[in-house]
DNA sequence: CTCTTTATGCTCATCATGAGCATAAAGAGG
DNA sequence: CCTCTTTATGCTCATGATGAGCATAAAGAG
């Protein structure tokens, strides 16, 4: 019987109606003896070790077999290993390495096959969207919790430096929001007790930090909420010096609907004439001289991708603002 | 029988004399059963599926039973599974999927046990050192080869497109050289059958572009140049939104050492006085008061790392040129 | 014809960056 | 002690990027 067993997982995006979506599966939960129902997971595959020349034929041969989806752009995440990624394996069963892959999809190929469904991904992170302001849910349930569990701790200076933590990754005592520690934020809340992951991988070790229907955001099966985390931190990093929102864009698109896609997966409000000038002298797009059928105003030109700015630019990308290292 | 196992790869990294320092291996080369001696390697180490909590945890088992080295700064690179990734494996034994770790430590740790011994890492990659000017290789070897493999093309387009990719990552038809697109350089060479690595993947499907002798760079054993590509093109980006250069200096330091280090990971000169003034109203270092024993001139002032930085600044890093977005 | 809505053009202050001049503070050699 | 060399450090200036907002254009709705 083999130790070890390599899996698959992909976190596989799409931008629809100013939604960032995640395409999630129905799985059973590790309480099914005890009644408790389904939980959402990321589709996930084997490698089969034979057969899949690369890791990545490996992943788009199972999602094109599951879903019907044939990915496009595809980019490794990262590696899951821990022993106790899934605490059900512990017993005997192998140890289960996780490959996790992020992969961007048009709008087009949102009508999936299978039990598959898309999500919002502000679902299972409602603290990262702040298209709409400072989310509330910041100040009203992971801000006191936080302090809370700051306050419990013995030590002052393990005390001082879980405070400093919790100030630098929510942007509480005065620090900025940076948009890509979405993984260092869901760590926290998961070492604070303030998501049901927590629990679940060590029970019995704690108590939920708040009741259970005010805990924010929605789980997800395993460690599969880290590994979402992951992707959007990674992808929002990208955006900034990679083309890479054109793989969930149109092939002609306006320029506000480039900039509601970067938005979305960015989770901030951005500003519209600069934003053009950015795109428009970053040369990343070209005008095809034809219009979109008019959104309420005055009618937008259509733009295209210029697949060949990778030849002028070193690092090409969209532009979000607080980018600078030295403010 | 398993049929697949896992393997943990590190590239460790210091910096001693203004020369990055890669620690490898000797080992036994494919072709040993023709006399043909041994070559150099990343250290690696398996993975015990049972006592390693973690996959990095099971790194810094094995580097401190092999080297005596305790890690420091540890960070997963990337997962390399192609199944010809080593042409012996083909033959009945198991896949090896190979995590790959990139870890940095001070000069001090530079003594280590064992065989392993520290390279030059532009030895590997003597295109990437642009620090006393253009790297000569690349008129001399490369890019003509580079130039002969392009016209040696049937299809006009296809021919057009792999122009424009040398000319890209190379930097040669008046594009900019961009410094972390180490890998993207490494497999260019290596589909244009510039490295030994190549036809010893696919052995007999090609012919070395060039006189062994006049090879770019020092071949290593499997894909583990394309695995020290993928490190130092990954260090490169991180120096710049990161304080990860602070991993590889003594606690105190003057900012030409800190200045000499960037420019060693970098591959490039930068300009003294600018780079004082990035530092220091960066807020990442603080002067102590005390001065270093003079190397030549005025004494120069020692400084500290801030490790309070992150506190107040999102994405602190030493700044290179060329982060521009738009030029 | 007017109002509303979105698109697009343009200006301006501020800040970051690249380049280089100038001065300071040490040791070496006379 | 004086001068030269070397490295450290301070400062200026032109240029370009960014953040903010005003103004005009072009469509449909009423």
């Amino acid at each position: 019987m083999p130790k070890i067993a390599i899996g698959l997982n992909a976190v596989i995006a799409a931008v629809t109606d100013e939604v960032p979506r995640i395409l999630t599966v129905r799985r059973p939960g590790p309480d099914t003896s005890h009644g408790a129902g389904a939980e959402d997971a990321l589709p996930f595959g084997p490698l089969d070790p034979e057969n899949d020349r690369t890791l990545d034929r490996g992943l788009r041969r199972w999602v094109r077999e599951q879903t019907g989806i044939e990915l496009g752009y595809v980019e490794q995440l990262y590696t899951f290993g821990d022993r106790d990624r899934d605490p059900a394996e512990s017993r005997g069963r192998p140890r289960i390495i996780a490959v996790a892959y992020l992969a961007l999809v048009r709008e087009r190929e949102r009508e999936v096959a299978g039990q598959a469904r898309w999500l919002d991904a502000y679902e299972f992170f409602p603290w990262e969207d702040w298209r709409a302001g400072r989310p509330e849910v910041i100040d009203r349930a992971i801000a006191p919790t936080l302090a809370r569990w700051t306050a419990g701790t013995p030590s002052a200076l393990a005390r001082r430096e879980r405070r400093e933590r919790a100030d630098i990754v929510f942007g509480l005592g005065g620090a900025a929001w940076d948009g890509e520690r979405v993984l260092e934020r869901y760590e926290l809340l998961f070492e604070a007790a303030l998501v049901p992951e927590a629990w679940r991988a060590a029970p019995g070790s704690g108590t939920p930090a708040l009741p259970a229907a005010t805990l924010p955001g929605r789980p997800m099966a395993v460690d599969h909420r880290r590994i979402l985390a992951t992707a959007l931190g990674r992808l929002r990093g990208k955006l900034k010096y990679r083309p890479v929102v054109f793989e969930l864009l149109p092939p002609t698109f306006t320029l506000l609907q480039l900039q509601r896609v970067v938005e979305a997966l960015a989770g901030v409000r951005l500003h519209k004439q600069n934003f053009r000038r950015l795109i428009e002298n970053g040369g990343l797009v070209e005008g095809t001289g034809r219009h979109h059928p008019a959104t309420g105003g005055r009618p937008a030109e259509l733009f295209v991708f210029r697949r060949d700015v990778l030849r002028e630019r070193p690092a090409p990308g969209v532009g979000l603002p607080g980018i600078r290292r030295v403010s």
